[in-house]
DNA sequence: GAGCACTGC
């Protein structure tokens, strides 16, 4: 089954304006036009962007950048993985696009040609959804805007449209066409490149990238991505690029722009970036507006002086905070070329353009939802949630479905329990419940019920963490109960532990929330808190930046040449003490030289899709020889996915399960077992999701982990630390000394020595903390221990834990 | 005896 389509992502806004709750997501550019086979006419014939043509002239087509090579490579061919069809859009199209020669692609281009005419139908079709779209009539003060600045900034209520047709409006200006130009390289000499011609919208998630990519691709009557050469709709996440050499509208993830920079500091493909989803400030949103910032309020050199537009999107209001922000640059830049001109003639470059960032607010396309406060300050809100749910459903008409924002799964499955005891004594006559948990570590298939609709006079009870929040749409609620809380994340960095806290939520995230109830009809939002609590709350999300770890973030930077960290703009400066920390244990994994300046290791590690610790670990191992490397990755790759091992829901489960899980325990630790799993799970060639179920081994994770130990395995060899011919056949036994001692090279200060009373001492800190329940070894006392991850939920817990010796760690503490 | 949510050439 595929596992992500019925989820409809479309995240806050923007979805297709009908989506049938219970279709199942359409395979929209790959199926249509099978039959239609009349259509004889050559790729010319490809529609034009808007079908009704306003004042844009289609520019001619000229790949701008033929010399790089067609971006979905699919490297190597592993063994098949049944089941294996989550990445629905990636994997729809079988072939790539025949790269370099454009004109003898006969056999692939064929249904291609054929598809236009339908394509174009469809496009107009859509048309006329999209000119209802709140955005629409701004189209023309949105261009002209743009025309006369480079900075524009963007509110954008839910269901405005503004993240489809935002890079449908600006693709046609005439700014936004390839530009032959001239840079001048480090020696010297003059060079003539491109630039431009392409537009980049970032979304924080993939799923939203590529469901947006779909439907703008559907909206233009284009193929999507790499399914046609001639396709001016791509995406490009990790793991799935499809794009083509005439790709001019590319959605992208924030990380894969940054991966991007790292290439091209310049994004000299580029006439414009698109920053959308600001407001959920993730860390990789602040490190990209701090880039391109540096971008647009620079003499764009790099770019044979061809401005590059940015748009900033937002759904929340807190423009002001970024204007002063992109402000504050041009500002700088104006004191600078001020100090240049007083020595020289030159500087005319900016007259007649006012350096300045437009403001644009685009009111939502929303029903109104009523919010209802709780009278009085709520203590147990399990408790509160239970009477209001039952309320709604004695007093409201059907349908309308209820969404309940709860804090965990702990909250999740107790308020489960007693909706379902409670409902037994309901009054017959009345509409029947149907309780159904959401939550990210429930399995995919539970997770799926949540989309489906509910049986006849039934009314769906959704309690969810805030996974509803932003990642997943529910459709058909219509009611909507706020505990006003979540989890949040956060580093301490003075302590070196993740904290996992149930904390007020934002005013923000508040109104996300609430608006939740009125994606299809009026609705209620009923908040188990006061109006005055409401009030008091954050205006916005903490920002991610001030609440993780920086390391990877500033090795990011440092990667990029930004060495003096304390100039560079951050939308939000975190505090001093956590870059400090930062950079220390960037120093700690050699990552740094002394001065600070980015040493060949730490630039090997940037380079990298793991955080730097782990990519220090990837690196020791190499110096241990190839098979060693080769299982290092296997375990680097559990652990930068989602656990694999997953929950029994019930007893009889448990046990069968802990005992087909037998045979990949190791009592060195959890290293060596997630070994054992990934090579037991690699070597199943017969059902590996039969396989997975068996064990309790989420097929889900299991597949992330086969992704990205491909993507790691294809980066050693390339960076030749792993030999070219991959050989699957050979597993030597594997080395837990040699395994466990590259792990210490990255992991040194993350160790814990067992003291006289049972209980283990941090060596670094002598903190106490306790092995994490879900750890092979838990319970088990041995000399030291060595962990990834410390975290403290209701006390300190060590997880990814392995058995160490003590002389193991003084050696990798020593250097 | 325990698991907010995202994400990377």
């Amino acid at each position: 089954m595929p596992e992500k389509v019925k989820t409809y992502f479309g995240d806050s806004d923007d979805e297709p304006v009908k989506q049938a709750p219970n279709a199942p997501a359409e395979p929209a550019i790959e199926e249509p036009g099978r039959k239609k086979k009349r259509n004889k006419k050559r790729k010319r014939d490809e529609p034009t962007d808007e079908p009704p043509s306003r004042d844009d002239k289609p520019v001619t087509q000229e790949a701008p950048h033929k010399s790089k090579s067609p971006t979905n490579e699919k490297p190597e061919s592993i063994p098949e993985q049944p089941g294996n069809e989550d990445n629905v859009v990636g994997k729809a199209h079988p072939g790539k696009p025949p790269s370099n020669s454009k004109h003898n692609s006969k056999p692939k281009s064929l249904d291609n040609k054929t598809n236009f005419t339908s394509l174009r139908e469809k496009a107009n079709t859509l048309y006329e959804q999209r000119k209802k779209l709140p955005i629409f009539g701004h189209s023309d003060e949105i261009r002209k805007k743009l025309r006369d600045q480079d900075v524009m900034l963007l509110v954008g209520e839910t269901g405005s449209g503004k993240s489809t047709q935002i890079p449908q409006f600006l693709v046609n200006e005439f700014w936004c066409r390839p530009t032959d130009t001239k840079i001048t390289q480090k020696d010297g000499k003059e060079k003539s490149i491109k630039v431009g011609g392409c537009i980049a919208i970032t979304q924080p998630r993939r799923v939203a990238a590529i469901s947006l990519a779909r439907r703008v691709a559907e909206e233009m009557g284009t193929p999507l991505g790499s399914s046609s050469p001639a396709s001016k709709v791509g995406y490009s996440v990790r793991f799935d690029t499809s794009t083509s050499p005439s790709t001019r509208v590319k959605f992208l993830t924030e990380g894969m722009l940054l991966q991007e920079m790292l290439h091209d500091p310049w994004l000299t493909k580029y006439s414009a970036v698109v920053v959308d989803e600001v407001h959920e400030r993730g860390v990789n949103v602040d490190l990209v507006t701090g880039f391109l910032r540096n971008l647009v309020s620079c003499d764009n050199q790099g770019r044979g002086g061809v401005p590059l537009k940015v748009v900033v999107m937002s759904a929340t209001a807190d423009m002001e905070s970024l204007q002063g922000f992109f402000q504050e640059g041009f500002k700088l830049q104006a004191e600078e070329q001020k100090r240049i001109e007083n020595g020289s003639a030159k500087g005319e470059k900016e007259n007649g353009v006012t350096k300045d960032i437009s403001v644009c607010h685009i009111k939502g396309r929303q029903f109104s939802v009523k919010t209802i406060y709780s009278p009085e300050p709520v203590h147990d809100f399990v408790d509160a949630a239970l009477k209001i749910i039952f309320q709604i459903h004695y007093k409201e008409p059907m349908p309308g479905d209820i969404l309940v924002f709860l804090t965990g799964q702990e909250t999740v499955e107790a308020l489960e329990h007693l909706v379902n005891e409670y409902a037994i004594d309901m009054d017959p006559a009345l509409p029947k419940v149907q309780v159904l948990p959401l939550f990210a570590a429930l399995p995919q298939a539970a997770q799926q019920r949540v989309f489906m609709p509910a049986p006849p006079r039934t009314r769906k009870i959704v309690l969810s963490t805030n996974i509803a929040e932003t990642s997943v749409t529910v459709s058909g609620v219509r009611y909507v109960v706020d505990c006003g809380k979540a989890k949040i994340k956060q580093f301490r960095s003075r302590l070196g532990l993740d904290s996992l806290l149930v904390k007020p939520i934002s005013k923000s995230a508040a109104i996300q929330r609430k608006g939740r109830a009125g994606r299809e009809a009026p609705g209620q939002c009923f908040r188990l808190y006061t109006e005055k609590d409401y009030l008091t709350l954050d205006e916005t999300n903490t920002p991610e930046i001030l609440r993780c770890d920086l390391s990877q973030a500033l090795l990011n930077m440092k990667a990029r040449g930004v060495d003096d960290i304390v100039r560079f703009p951050f939308l939000t400066r975190p505090p001093r003490e956590s870059l400090e920390k930062a950079l220390l244990q960037l120093l700690n994994i050699e990552a740094l030289e002394e001065t600070g300046s980015i040493s060949e290791i730490g630039r090997h590690i940037a380079k990298l899709p793991l955080t730097p610790t782990l990519g220090r670990v990837l690196l020791a191992a190499a110096e241990n020889g190839a098979d060693c490397l080769t299982d290092v990755i296997d375990i680097i790759s559990c652990l930068s996915v989602e656990n694999i091992f997953m929950n029994a829901n019930s007893e009889e489960k448990k046990e069968a399960a802990e005992t087909a899980r037998r045979d990949l325990y190791r009592r060195e630790g959890d290293h060596l077992t997630m070994l054992a799993t990934v090579r037991a799970y690699a070597a199943e060639h017969a059902d590996r999701k039969a396989w997975a179920e068996r064990h309790l081994v989420s097929h889900r994770a299991m597949q992330s982990v086969m992704d990205v130990r491909k993507q790691l395995r294809t980066q050693c060899r390339q960076a030749k630390l792993l030999p070219g011919d991959q050989r699957n056949d050979h597993f030597p036994d594997p080395s837990p000394v040699l395994i466990l001692q590259s792990f210490l090279r990255g992991f040194a200060t993350n160790t814990a020595r067992l003291v006289p009373d049972g209980s283990y001492r941090t060596v670094v800190g002598n903190q106490t903390v306790a092995i994490h329940p879900s750890s092979v070894l838990f319970g088990k006392k041995v000399e030291a221990i060595m962990y990834n991850e410390f975290v403290f939920t209701n006390r300190s817990y060590a997880r990814g834990v392995s058995a160490v010796q003590m002389d193991w760690v003084g050696e990798a503490l020593a250097g």
